[in-house]
DNA sequence: GAAATAGTGTCTATAAGACACTATGGT
DNA sequence: ACCATAGTGTCTTATAGACACTATTTC
Protein backbone atom coordinates (compact mmCIF):
# COMPACT_ATOMS: atom_id res chain seq x y z
CA UNK A 1 0.00 0.00 0.00
CA UNK A 2 1.62 3.45 -1.07
CA UNK A 3 1.60 5.83 1.78
CA UNK A 4 0.85 9.13 0.90
CA UNK A 5 4.62 10.08 0.85
CA UNK A 6 4.87 8.10 -2.33
CA UNK A 7 2.10 9.95 -4.17
CA UNK A 8 2.75 11.63 -7.28
CA UNK A 9 2.39 15.40 -7.77
CA UNK A 10 -0.68 15.40 -9.68
CA UNK A 11 -2.33 18.40 -11.57
CA UNK A 12 -4.05 19.96 -14.49
CA UNK A 13 -3.03 21.86 -17.61
CA UNK A 14 -5.17 23.09 -19.53
CA UNK A 15 -4.42 23.65 -23.72
CA UNK A 16 -6.84 26.93 -24.76
CA UNK A 17 -7.86 27.23 -28.07
CA UNK A 18 -9.47 30.70 -29.99
CA UNK A 19 -9.21 32.20 -33.19
CA UNK A 20 -6.74 35.22 -34.57
CA UNK A 21 -7.33 36.49 -37.67
CA UNK A 22 -8.71 33.20 -39.36
CA UNK A 23 -5.92 31.65 -37.87
CA UNK A 24 -6.43 28.79 -34.96
CA UNK A 25 -4.38 30.07 -31.86
CA UNK A 26 -3.49 29.26 -28.57
CA UNK A 27 -3.85 30.79 -25.32
CA UNK A 28 -0.39 30.80 -23.18
CA UNK A 29 0.64 32.49 -20.09
CA UNK A 30 4.03 33.17 -18.58
CA UNK A 31 4.55 31.04 -15.75
CA UNK A 32 4.45 32.76 -12.12
CA UNK A 33 6.89 30.67 -10.35
CA UNK A 34 9.82 27.83 -10.89
CA UNK A 35 10.31 25.43 -12.29
CA UNK A 36 10.39 27.60 -15.59
CA UNK A 37 9.25 30.90 -14.27
CA UNK A 38 8.67 33.77 -16.53
CA UNK A 39 8.29 30.93 -19.89
CA UNK A 40 5.30 30.70 -21.91
CA UNK A 41 3.10 27.61 -20.80
CA UNK A 42 -0.13 25.58 -20.51
CA UNK A 43 -1.97 26.96 -18.06
CA UNK A 44 -2.02 24.57 -15.41
CA UNK A 45 -1.30 23.78 -10.92
CA UNK A 46 -2.04 21.92 -8.41
CA UNK A 47 -5.14 19.68 -8.23
CA UNK A 48 -6.51 20.21 -4.04
CA UNK A 49 -8.24 17.62 -2.98
CA UNK A 50 -10.01 20.05 -0.17
CA UNK A 51 -11.68 22.08 -3.29
CA UNK A 52 -12.19 20.20 -6.06
CA UNK A 53 -14.60 17.73 -6.64
CA UNK A 54 -12.56 16.29 -9.72
CA UNK A 55 -9.81 17.49 -12.26
CA UNK A 56 -12.66 19.31 -14.75
CA UNK A 57 -13.38 20.93 -11.56
CA UNK A 58 -10.00 22.01 -10.43
CA UNK A 59 -9.40 22.84 -14.15
CA UNK A 60 -11.88 25.30 -14.49
CA UNK A 61 -10.89 26.56 -11.08
CA UNK A 62 -7.10 26.99 -12.69
CA UNK A 63 -8.35 28.80 -15.43
CA UNK A 64 -10.78 31.35 -13.63
CA UNK A 65 -7.82 31.78 -11.07
CA UNK A 66 -4.95 32.26 -13.34
CA UNK A 67 -6.78 33.91 -16.59
CA UNK A 68 -9.74 35.43 -15.17
CA UNK A 69 -11.46 32.63 -18.23
CA UNK A 70 -15.01 32.07 -17.52
CA UNK A 71 -18.05 29.60 -19.18
CA UNK A 72 -16.17 28.22 -21.89
CA UNK A 73 -16.46 24.25 -23.66
CA UNK A 74 -13.76 22.69 -21.65
CA UNK A 75 -13.18 18.60 -21.59
CA UNK A 76 -10.46 16.03 -20.46
CA UNK A 77 -8.02 15.14 -23.17
CA UNK A 78 -5.82 12.77 -21.63
CA UNK A 79 -2.58 11.94 -18.42
CA UNK A 80 0.33 12.72 -18.88
CA UNK A 81 2.94 11.40 -16.23
CA UNK A 82 6.37 9.87 -15.88
CA UNK A 83 9.17 10.99 -13.17
CA UNK A 84 11.11 13.52 -15.89
CA UNK A 85 8.59 15.58 -17.55
CA UNK A 86 8.51 18.01 -14.16
CA UNK A 87 11.80 18.29 -12.29
CA UNK A 88 9.81 18.29 -8.86
CA UNK A 89 9.53 14.67 -9.41
CA UNK A 90 6.93 11.97 -10.77
CA UNK A 91 3.94 13.82 -11.53
CA UNK A 92 0.67 13.10 -13.16
CA UNK A 93 -0.90 15.75 -15.00
CA UNK A 94 -4.69 15.32 -16.08
CA UNK A 95 -4.57 17.80 -19.58
CA UNK A 96 -7.49 19.43 -20.49
CA UNK A 97 -8.58 21.70 -23.50
CA UNK A 98 -10.90 24.37 -23.79
CA UNK A 99 -12.37 26.86 -26.34
CA UNK A 100 -12.26 30.08 -26.21
CA UNK A 101 -14.88 32.63 -28.50
CA UNK A 102 -13.37 35.68 -29.34
CA UNK A 103 -15.50 37.49 -27.03
CA UNK A 104 -14.54 35.68 -23.71
CA UNK A 105 -10.82 36.61 -24.92
CA UNK A 106 -11.41 40.28 -24.14
CA UNK A 107 -11.92 39.23 -20.70
CA UNK A 108 -8.55 37.05 -20.18
CA UNK A 109 -5.67 38.58 -18.25
CA UNK A 110 -3.36 40.47 -19.83
CA UNK A 111 -0.56 38.37 -19.48
CA UNK A 112 -2.05 36.42 -21.96
CA UNK A 113 -0.23 36.05 -25.02
CA UNK A 114 -2.00 34.53 -28.14
CA UNK A 115 -0.09 32.89 -30.99
CA UNK A 116 -1.07 31.19 -34.21
CA UNK A 117 -0.69 27.40 -33.22
CA UNK A 118 2.27 27.55 -36.27
CA UNK A 119 4.08 30.06 -34.37
CA UNK A 120 4.18 28.66 -30.91
CA UNK A 121 7.88 28.36 -29.24
CA UNK A 122 8.86 25.41 -27.54
CA UNK A 123 7.62 24.44 -24.10
CA UNK A 124 8.20 23.95 -21.13
CA UNK A 125 7.78 20.23 -19.43
CA UNK A 126 5.58 17.99 -21.79
CA UNK A 127 3.63 21.25 -22.78
CA UNK A 128 4.69 20.66 -26.62
CA UNK A 129 3.16 17.13 -26.67
CA UNK A 130 0.22 17.88 -24.84
CA UNK A 131 -0.73 20.95 -27.22
CA UNK A 132 -0.13 18.73 -30.12
CA UNK A 133 -2.41 15.94 -28.72
CA UNK A 134 -5.11 18.67 -28.30
CA UNK A 135 -4.38 19.77 -31.45
CA UNK A 136 -5.35 16.46 -32.90
CA UNK A 137 -8.22 15.54 -30.55
CA UNK A 138 -9.67 18.97 -31.90
CA UNK A 139 -9.31 18.58 -35.52
CA UNK A 140 -10.54 14.60 -35.63
CA UNK A 141 -13.73 15.60 -33.29
CA UNK A 142 -14.48 18.42 -35.70
CA UNK A 143 -15.48 16.47 -38.68
CA UNK A 144 -18.17 14.78 -36.64
CA UNK A 145 -19.29 17.62 -34.34
CA UNK A 146 -20.34 21.08 -32.97
CA UNK A 147 -17.04 20.91 -31.45
CA UNK A 148 -15.81 24.34 -33.58
CA UNK A 149 -18.72 26.23 -33.19
CA UNK A 150 -17.91 26.83 -29.37
CA UNK A 151 -14.68 28.96 -30.84
CA UNK A 152 -17.81 31.09 -32.68
CA UNK A 153 -19.95 33.81 -30.35
CA UNK A 154 -23.50 32.38 -29.34
CA UNK A 155 -24.91 33.80 -32.95
CA UNK A 156 -23.18 33.37 -36.02
CA UNK A 157 -23.54 33.22 -39.30
CA UNK A 158 -23.05 29.62 -41.98
CA UNK A 159 -20.09 31.84 -43.68
CA UNK A 160 -18.74 31.84 -40.43
CA UNK A 161 -19.57 28.58 -39.16
CA UNK A 162 -17.75 27.32 -42.68
CA UNK A 163 -15.19 29.29 -42.07
CA UNK A 164 -14.20 27.99 -38.53
CA UNK A 165 -14.60 24.66 -39.73
CA UNK A 166 -12.11 25.36 -42.31
CA UNK A 167 -9.97 27.03 -39.92
CA UNK A 168 -9.69 24.03 -37.79
CA UNK A 169 -9.39 21.14 -39.99
CA UNK A 170 -7.71 22.77 -42.20
CA UNK A 171 -9.11 22.40 -45.63
CA UNK A 172 -11.16 24.36 -47.69
CA UNK A 173 -15.23 22.54 -48.00
CA UNK A 174 -17.26 22.42 -50.56
CA UNK A 175 -19.85 25.45 -49.43
CA UNK A 176 -23.16 23.81 -50.72
CA UNK A 177 -22.28 20.50 -49.70
CA UNK A 178 -21.91 22.55 -46.10
CA UNK A 179 -25.33 24.36 -46.43
CA UNK A 180 -26.90 20.73 -46.77
CA UNK A 181 -25.39 18.75 -44.56
CA UNK A 182 -25.97 21.53 -41.51
CA UNK A 183 -28.97 21.62 -42.63
CA UNK A 184 -29.83 17.95 -42.82
CA UNK A 185 -28.22 17.41 -39.44
CA UNK A 186 -31.01 20.29 -37.53
CA UNK A 187 -27.63 20.91 -35.43
CA UNK A 188 -28.51 25.28 -35.52
CA UNK A 189 -31.95 26.90 -35.34
CA UNK A 190 -32.46 30.16 -37.53
CA UNK A 191 -33.47 33.56 -35.49
CA UNK A 192 -35.62 34.89 -36.71
CA UNK A 193 -35.35 38.56 -38.47
CA UNK A 194 -31.95 38.22 -37.41
CA UNK A 195 -29.05 39.64 -40.04
CA UNK A 196 -25.00 39.60 -39.38
CA UNK A 197 -24.15 43.25 -40.19
CA UNK A 198 -23.39 44.49 -43.72
CA UNK A 199 -20.32 46.20 -44.06
CA UNK A 200 -18.23 48.22 -46.99
CA UNK A 201 -16.66 44.04 -47.60
CA UNK A 202 -19.45 42.16 -46.65
CA UNK A 203 -22.12 43.43 -48.44
CA UNK A 204 -25.05 41.21 -48.65
CA UNK A 205 -25.86 40.57 -44.72
CA UNK A 206 -26.40 36.94 -43.68
CA UNK A 207 -29.27 35.01 -41.73
CA UNK A 208 -27.84 34.61 -37.87
CA UNK A 209 -28.15 31.25 -36.30
CA UNK A 210 -27.10 29.83 -32.91
CA UNK A 211 -27.00 26.15 -32.18
CA UNK A 212 -29.69 24.01 -31.49
CA UNK A 213 -28.43 22.62 -28.13
CA UNK A 214 -25.65 24.74 -26.22
CA UNK A 215 -23.62 21.39 -25.51
CA UNK A 216 -21.28 19.53 -27.97
CA UNK A 217 -23.47 17.18 -30.68
CA UNK A 218 -21.50 14.47 -31.88
CA UNK A 219 -23.13 12.88 -35.45
CA UNK A 220 -22.33 9.98 -37.02
CA UNK A 221 -21.60 11.35 -40.66
CA UNK A 222 -18.56 13.87 -41.35
CA UNK A 223 -18.61 17.82 -42.13
CA UNK B 1 2.39 25.02 -3.33
CA UNK B 2 0.44 21.53 -2.19
CA UNK B 3 2.76 19.14 0.10
CA UNK B 4 2.79 15.91 -0.86
CA UNK B 5 0.28 15.20 2.42
CA UNK B 6 -2.45 16.67 0.21
CA UNK B 7 -1.68 15.01 -2.83
CA UNK B 8 -4.57 12.58 -4.19
CA UNK B 9 -4.04 8.90 -4.06
CA UNK B 10 -3.25 7.52 -7.87
CA UNK B 11 -4.39 4.56 -9.24
CA UNK B 12 -4.59 3.10 -12.57
CA UNK B 13 -7.39 0.44 -13.32
CA UNK B 14 -7.77 -1.67 -16.61
CA UNK B 15 -10.48 -2.88 -18.59
CA UNK B 16 -9.93 -6.13 -20.45
CA UNK B 17 -12.28 -6.63 -23.15
CA UNK B 18 -12.35 -10.12 -25.12
CA UNK B 19 -14.68 -12.74 -26.78
CA UNK B 20 -16.63 -15.39 -25.66
CA UNK B 21 -18.77 -17.56 -27.95
CA UNK B 22 -19.15 -14.76 -30.21
CA UNK B 23 -19.93 -12.33 -27.83
CA UNK B 24 -18.04 -9.18 -25.95
CA UNK B 25 -17.00 -9.65 -22.79
CA UNK B 26 -14.80 -8.34 -20.12
CA UNK B 27 -12.46 -9.75 -17.65
CA UNK B 28 -13.09 -9.43 -14.20
CA UNK B 29 -11.23 -10.12 -10.31
CA UNK B 30 -12.17 -10.51 -7.14
CA UNK B 31 -10.31 -7.41 -5.12
CA UNK B 32 -7.97 -9.50 -2.93
CA UNK B 33 -7.98 -6.55 0.01
CA UNK B 34 -10.53 -3.85 1.47
CA UNK B 35 -11.75 -1.41 -0.22
CA UNK B 36 -14.73 -3.59 -1.36
CA UNK B 37 -12.65 -7.12 -0.72
CA UNK B 38 -13.83 -10.36 -2.76
CA UNK B 39 -16.30 -8.25 -4.85
CA UNK B 40 -15.47 -8.26 -8.82
CA UNK B 41 -14.16 -5.24 -9.72
CA UNK B 42 -11.68 -4.40 -13.00
CA UNK B 43 -7.78 -5.08 -12.73
CA UNK B 44 -6.37 -2.05 -10.87
CA UNK B 45 -3.13 -1.03 -8.43
CA UNK B 46 -1.64 2.50 -7.30
CA UNK B 47 0.82 3.83 -9.15
CA UNK B 48 4.59 3.31 -8.29
CA UNK B 49 6.31 6.38 -8.75
CA UNK B 50 9.56 4.17 -8.16
CA UNK B 51 9.05 1.66 -10.04
CA UNK B 52 6.65 2.82 -13.20
CA UNK B 53 7.85 5.60 -16.14
CA UNK B 54 3.99 6.03 -16.97
CA UNK B 55 0.37 5.28 -16.40
CA UNK B 56 0.61 2.99 -19.44
CA UNK B 57 4.01 1.31 -17.58
CA UNK B 58 1.99 0.94 -13.99
CA UNK B 59 -1.13 -0.72 -15.73
CA UNK B 60 0.83 -3.08 -17.87
CA UNK B 61 3.07 -3.91 -14.64
CA UNK B 62 -0.48 -4.56 -12.74
CA UNK B 63 -1.71 -6.46 -15.66
CA UNK B 64 1.44 -9.07 -15.49
CA UNK B 65 1.36 -9.28 -11.46
CA UNK B 66 -2.18 -9.68 -11.11
CA UNK B 67 -3.46 -11.49 -13.86
CA UNK B 68 -0.68 -12.86 -15.70
CA UNK B 69 -1.51 -11.13 -19.10
CA UNK B 70 1.41 -9.87 -20.99
CA UNK B 71 1.38 -8.32 -24.34
CA UNK B 72 -1.78 -6.91 -24.83
CA UNK B 73 -2.93 -3.98 -26.93
CA UNK B 74 -3.51 -1.81 -24.14
CA UNK B 75 -4.44 2.29 -24.50
CA UNK B 76 -5.14 4.94 -22.09
CA UNK B 77 -8.85 5.64 -21.67
CA UNK B 78 -9.12 8.80 -19.96
CA UNK B 79 -8.82 9.89 -15.76
CA UNK B 80 -11.55 9.26 -12.97
CA UNK B 81 -11.36 11.66 -9.93
CA UNK B 82 -12.69 12.92 -7.24
CA UNK B 83 -13.68 12.99 -3.54
CA UNK B 84 -16.06 9.43 -3.26
CA UNK B 85 -15.12 7.14 -5.65
CA UNK B 86 -12.86 5.63 -3.22
CA UNK B 87 -13.55 5.03 0.50
CA UNK B 88 -9.71 5.87 1.30
CA UNK B 89 -9.79 9.75 -0.29
CA UNK B 90 -9.92 11.98 -2.83
CA UNK B 91 -8.28 9.59 -5.37
CA UNK B 92 -7.40 9.76 -9.16
CA UNK B 93 -7.70 6.68 -11.08
CA UNK B 94 -6.14 6.59 -15.23
CA UNK B 95 -8.32 4.33 -16.47
CA UNK B 96 -7.10 2.22 -19.32
CA UNK B 97 -8.45 -0.87 -21.79
CA UNK B 98 -6.94 -3.45 -23.26
CA UNK B 99 -7.76 -6.30 -25.55
CA UNK B 100 -7.26 -10.15 -24.76
CA UNK B 101 -7.50 -12.31 -27.78
CA UNK B 102 -8.36 -15.93 -26.84
CA UNK B 103 -5.03 -17.45 -26.83
CA UNK B 104 -3.62 -15.01 -23.94
CA UNK B 105 -6.88 -15.87 -21.84
CA UNK B 106 -5.41 -19.11 -21.60
CA UNK B 107 -3.32 -17.96 -19.56
CA UNK B 108 -5.02 -15.40 -17.25
CA UNK B 109 -4.92 -16.31 -13.66
CA UNK B 110 -7.62 -18.73 -12.61
CA UNK B 111 -9.71 -16.37 -10.70
CA UNK B 112 -10.31 -14.20 -13.27
CA UNK B 113 -14.08 -13.84 -14.24
CA UNK B 114 -14.80 -13.69 -17.95
CA UNK B 115 -18.51 -12.29 -18.22
CA UNK B 116 -20.46 -10.99 -21.06
CA UNK B 117 -20.29 -7.24 -21.26
CA UNK B 118 -24.89 -7.32 -20.72
CA UNK B 119 -24.40 -9.01 -17.52
CA UNK B 120 -21.86 -7.81 -15.54
CA UNK B 121 -22.77 -7.04 -12.13
CA UNK B 122 -23.05 -3.55 -10.32
CA UNK B 123 -19.18 -2.51 -9.75
CA UNK B 124 -17.25 -1.09 -6.52
CA UNK B 125 -15.71 2.47 -6.95
CA UNK B 126 -17.22 4.05 -10.23
CA UNK B 127 -15.89 1.11 -12.09
CA UNK B 128 -19.23 0.56 -13.88
CA UNK B 129 -19.03 4.35 -15.51
CA UNK B 130 -15.48 3.61 -16.23
CA UNK B 131 -16.20 0.53 -17.99
CA UNK B 132 -19.18 1.99 -19.82
CA UNK B 133 -16.63 4.75 -20.71
CA UNK B 134 -14.12 2.06 -21.96
CA UNK B 135 -16.62 0.32 -23.88
CA UNK B 136 -17.91 3.37 -25.81
CA UNK B 137 -14.48 4.12 -26.77
CA UNK B 138 -13.53 0.45 -28.05
CA UNK B 139 -17.35 0.93 -30.32
CA UNK B 140 -16.47 4.15 -31.44
CA UNK B 141 -12.87 3.37 -32.39
CA UNK B 142 -13.41 0.26 -34.04
CA UNK B 143 -15.38 1.88 -37.17
CA UNK B 144 -12.59 3.51 -38.42
CA UNK B 145 -9.39 1.42 -37.25
CA UNK B 146 -7.92 -1.84 -36.56
CA UNK B 147 -8.75 -2.08 -32.98
CA UNK B 148 -11.38 -4.97 -33.11
CA UNK B 149 -8.01 -7.47 -34.67
CA UNK B 150 -6.67 -7.04 -31.42
CA UNK B 151 -9.30 -9.44 -29.90
CA UNK B 152 -7.83 -12.00 -32.44
CA UNK B 153 -5.39 -14.41 -32.77
CA UNK B 154 -2.47 -13.28 -35.15
CA UNK B 155 -3.65 -14.98 -38.26
CA UNK B 156 -6.85 -15.02 -38.91
CA UNK B 157 -9.46 -14.96 -41.48
CA UNK B 158 -11.94 -12.52 -43.44
CA UNK B 159 -15.12 -14.23 -41.65
CA UNK B 160 -13.41 -13.88 -38.48
CA UNK B 161 -12.77 -10.11 -39.18
CA UNK B 162 -15.93 -9.66 -40.05
CA UNK B 163 -17.55 -11.00 -37.29
CA UNK B 164 -15.28 -9.41 -34.70
CA UNK B 165 -16.00 -6.14 -36.32
CA UNK B 166 -19.59 -7.39 -35.86
CA UNK B 167 -19.54 -8.56 -32.65
CA UNK B 168 -17.75 -5.05 -31.11
CA UNK B 169 -19.78 -2.24 -33.23
CA UNK B 170 -23.39 -5.09 -32.10
CA UNK B 171 -24.55 -4.69 -35.85
CA UNK B 172 -24.77 -7.12 -39.10
CA UNK B 173 -22.03 -5.49 -42.04
CA UNK B 174 -22.66 -6.45 -45.73
CA UNK B 175 -20.42 -9.08 -46.87
CA UNK B 176 -19.36 -7.68 -49.87
CA UNK B 177 -18.69 -4.05 -48.96
CA UNK B 178 -16.80 -5.39 -45.66
CA UNK B 179 -14.48 -6.88 -47.74
CA UNK B 180 -13.86 -4.60 -50.70
CA UNK B 181 -13.43 -1.82 -47.56
CA UNK B 182 -10.75 -4.16 -46.14
CA UNK B 183 -9.17 -4.70 -49.13
CA UNK B 184 -8.75 -0.80 -50.41
CA UNK B 185 -7.24 -0.45 -46.76
CA UNK B 186 -4.44 -2.17 -47.69
CA UNK B 187 -4.57 -2.98 -43.21
CA UNK B 188 -3.71 -6.61 -43.94
CA UNK B 189 -1.74 -9.01 -46.02
CA UNK B 190 -2.42 -12.54 -47.19
CA UNK B 191 -0.43 -15.38 -45.78
CA UNK B 192 0.84 -17.37 -49.20
CA UNK B 193 -1.25 -21.20 -48.63
CA UNK B 194 -2.50 -21.12 -45.65
CA UNK B 195 -6.00 -21.57 -45.26
CA UNK B 196 -8.10 -21.99 -41.90
CA UNK B 197 -8.67 -26.05 -41.31
CA UNK B 198 -11.96 -26.94 -42.92
CA UNK B 199 -14.34 -29.23 -40.49
CA UNK B 200 -17.51 -30.94 -40.54
CA UNK B 201 -19.36 -27.12 -40.22
CA UNK B 202 -17.03 -24.90 -41.81
CA UNK B 203 -16.69 -26.75 -44.93
CA UNK B 204 -14.73 -24.32 -47.42
CA UNK B 205 -11.40 -23.47 -45.74
CA UNK B 206 -10.52 -19.53 -45.84
CA UNK B 207 -7.42 -17.58 -46.75
CA UNK B 208 -5.44 -16.79 -44.24
CA UNK B 209 -4.10 -12.94 -43.06
CA UNK B 210 -2.50 -11.41 -40.28
CA UNK B 211 -2.05 -6.89 -40.06
CA UNK B 212 0.14 -5.51 -42.58
CA UNK B 213 1.43 -3.64 -39.34
CA UNK B 214 1.16 -5.21 -35.68
CA UNK B 215 -0.25 -2.15 -34.32
CA UNK B 216 -3.43 -0.17 -34.43
CA UNK B 217 -3.91 1.73 -37.66
CA UNK B 218 -6.12 4.21 -38.19
CA UNK B 219 -8.42 4.78 -41.24
CA UNK B 220 -10.59 7.71 -42.93
CA UNK B 221 -13.23 5.69 -44.00
CA UNK B 222 -16.20 3.38 -42.19
CA UNK B 223 -15.70 -0.39 -42.18
C1' DG C 1 -24.12 -34.23 -55.64
C1' DA C 2 -25.92 -32.02 -51.48
C1' DA C 3 -24.70 -29.02 -47.82
C1' DA C 4 -22.29 -25.30 -45.97
C1' DT C 5 -19.27 -21.71 -45.86
C1' DA C 6 -15.94 -18.65 -48.79
C1' DG C 7 -15.66 -15.36 -51.99
C1' DT C 8 -17.13 -12.34 -56.43
C1' DG C 9 -19.76 -9.32 -59.57
C1' DT C 10 -23.06 -6.02 -60.40
C1' DC C 11 -26.95 -3.09 -59.66
C1' DT C 12 -28.94 0.46 -56.73
C1' DA C 13 -29.15 4.02 -53.23
C1' DT C 14 -27.05 7.64 -50.84
C1' DA C 15 -23.98 11.12 -49.83
C1' DA C 16 -20.21 14.21 -51.21
C1' DG C 17 -18.04 17.40 -54.54
C1' DA C 18 -18.16 20.69 -58.58
C1' DC C 19 -19.86 24.55 -60.16
C1' DA C 20 -22.97 27.54 -62.42
C1' DC C 21 -26.58 30.06 -61.07
C1' DT C 22 -29.70 33.51 -58.49
C1' DA C 23 -30.35 36.92 -54.46
C1' DT C 24 -29.46 40.91 -51.69
C1' DG C 25 -27.55 44.75 -49.83
C1' DG C 26 -23.82 48.62 -50.09
C1' DT C 27 -21.44 51.88 -52.86
C1' DA D 1 -25.37 49.65 -62.39
C1' DC D 2 -21.80 47.12 -60.23
C1' DC D 3 -19.44 44.73 -56.64
C1' DA D 4 -19.06 41.45 -53.10
C1' DT D 5 -20.80 38.16 -50.41
C1' DA D 6 -25.03 35.03 -49.35
C1' DG D 7 -27.43 31.37 -50.72
C1' DT D 8 -29.64 27.67 -54.27
C1' DG D 9 -30.11 24.01 -57.85
C1' DT D 10 -28.39 20.38 -60.36
C1' DC D 11 -25.07 17.35 -62.46
C1' DT D 12 -21.30 14.20 -61.58
C1' DT D 13 -18.59 11.14 -58.81
C1' DA D 14 -17.49 8.22 -54.90
C1' DT D 15 -18.87 5.05 -51.55
C1' DA D 16 -22.04 1.95 -49.14
C1' DG D 17 -25.61 -1.57 -49.26
C1' DA D 18 -28.37 -5.40 -51.50
C1' DC D 19 -28.18 -9.56 -53.25
C1' DA D 20 -27.65 -13.00 -56.65
C1' DC D 21 -24.10 -15.55 -58.21
C1' DT D 22 -19.82 -18.76 -58.39
C1' DA D 23 -16.14 -21.56 -55.80
C1' DT D 24 -14.39 -25.02 -52.74
C1' DT D 25 -14.46 -28.25 -49.45
C1' DT D 26 -16.76 -32.28 -46.48
C1' DC D 27 -19.99 -35.78 -46.13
Amino acid sequence: MAGPEKRPIVTVDTVLFTLRDGALATLLQPRAKPPHAGRLALVGGYVRPDQDSGTLAAATRILAEKTGLTGLFLEQLMSFAGPDRDPRGWSLSVAHYALVPEAALARAAPDIAVLTVGEVPPLPFDHDAILAAALARLRGKSAWSTLPAFLLPETFTLPMLKSVYETVMGEPLNDSAFRRKINELRIIEELPDARSPATAERRRPAQLYRLSQRALVAFDRVI
